[in-house]
DNA sequence: CGCTAATCTAGAACAAGTTTCAGACTCGCT
DNA sequence: AGCGAGTCTGAAACTTGTTCTAGATTAGCG
């Protein structure tokens, strides 16, 4: 389907689109070697063959270009759950699946994962636009894997919300190596119980 | 790089031991007023009557300098909660209540709790550390609200875990304006229903 | 006491995020 | 074409976290 970006105010012309992909991919590229701290906006900027100036009024700070970024890497890896959806009976098993195909996808690239996450968690409220926009998509993600019939209960968005907030504070205390990848799998595993015990109820 | 930062290696002078009050004092004064961004390490070793170098010896950076903050903060907390320990029957009640308390304590100082919240989740593993004991504090705070009458299992420590994950995370997406304190407590309240979950399995 | 090592101070210096500005370039329009 | 508004560039400047240095001060000890 169409990978639009979500602006909807002012349409980019060819050359910005190009622009803004070369940023976000230098942006990726630098993350990907050496996390938060080794995406500097000059170099950015040199990378992708831009101004800093310009860089700047494409994102307008290194926290907005991270969590563009993330933004990006999720839709990428929506796409791809969307392919090859989790095969589980229960739901609640579905969606720990998803999370940790997520998690093992992460693993791959920690110094991404790092950059990104610090970002978003660092994000203060001139972000929470782009912020919440990453956050819808994980929800989206994360409803997708439950296959509800109808929509959600204000109950089922609460229990997405907390499996939500524990993705990500798992993630976090994972990269600063606080947790071992066999921690955040259960910990994804006893959060995802509550979406049985909505069920039931 | 002298090897004195936290551990009990080298006991404090007096004058020592008031000039680190000092400047916890000044970090948690400017963070109240104007949260993580008014908290600047040249103010706060003038307000502390400290020179910037002596600052960075006794906390290595602004974000070890917050941690810290925190923990004294967490600290207090802790006495006053064991003071006053909540009185309802269900554990699960028991730990919202507590929670909700604290977060209602967080509310009256919210740039503080900016500043603290935004550095331990910003901090890298160079604080692990100190997070550590952050951690450690959170867990002993909510395990006492839970008043098992033995020692936790590996299930009901995954529990706490899952607990403070959301915990933290949804008073960072408080803090950043993407969730009101309804949401926020209606949170806590779903994710301590596994408090339940596992006392009945 | 008087010595020595550690600590503290003031201040400069450095690094990276962010802002600013003058001039060159593009785009959309007529 | 040619014009005007908006955009991009390159470079310098500014801010704040962090590091470094040289000289004063302090603490502990013989």
């Amino acid at each position: 389907m169409a990978t639009e970006p979500k602006p909807a105010s002012p349409p980019l012309t060819e050359r910005q689109e190009a622009r803004r992909r070369r940023i976000l991919h230098a942006s990726a590229q630098l993350a990907s070697r050496g996390g938060f701290d080794a995406v500097q906006m000059r170099e950015v900027a040199e990378n992708s063959q831009v101004a800093l100036g310009t860089l700047y009024r494409y994102f307008p700070s290194k926290v907005h270009l991270l969590v563009a970024t993330m933004q990006d890497q999720l839709q990428q890896m929506h796409e791809t759950l969307r392919k090859r959806p989790p095969a589980a009976e229960a739901p609640s098993t579905r969606v720990a699946e998803t999370l940790m195909r997520a998690f093992r996808a992460l693993q791959r690239e920690p110094q991404l994962a790092d950059a990104m996450l610090r970002a978003l968690t660092f994000a203060d409220r001139s972000v929470s636009a782009e912020v919440d926009t990453v956050s819808r998509l994980t929800t989206a993600i994360i409803l997708d894997a439950m296959r509800l019939p109808g929509p959600p209960t204000a109950e089922q968005l609460s229990v997405v919300r907390v499996i939500e907030h524990t993705w990500h504070s798992a993630l976090v205390t994972w990269l600063s190596g606080r947790a071992s990848i066999a921690q955040v799998k259960i910990d994804i595993e006893m959060v995802c119980r509550l979406i049985d015990l909505t069920a039931a109820g």
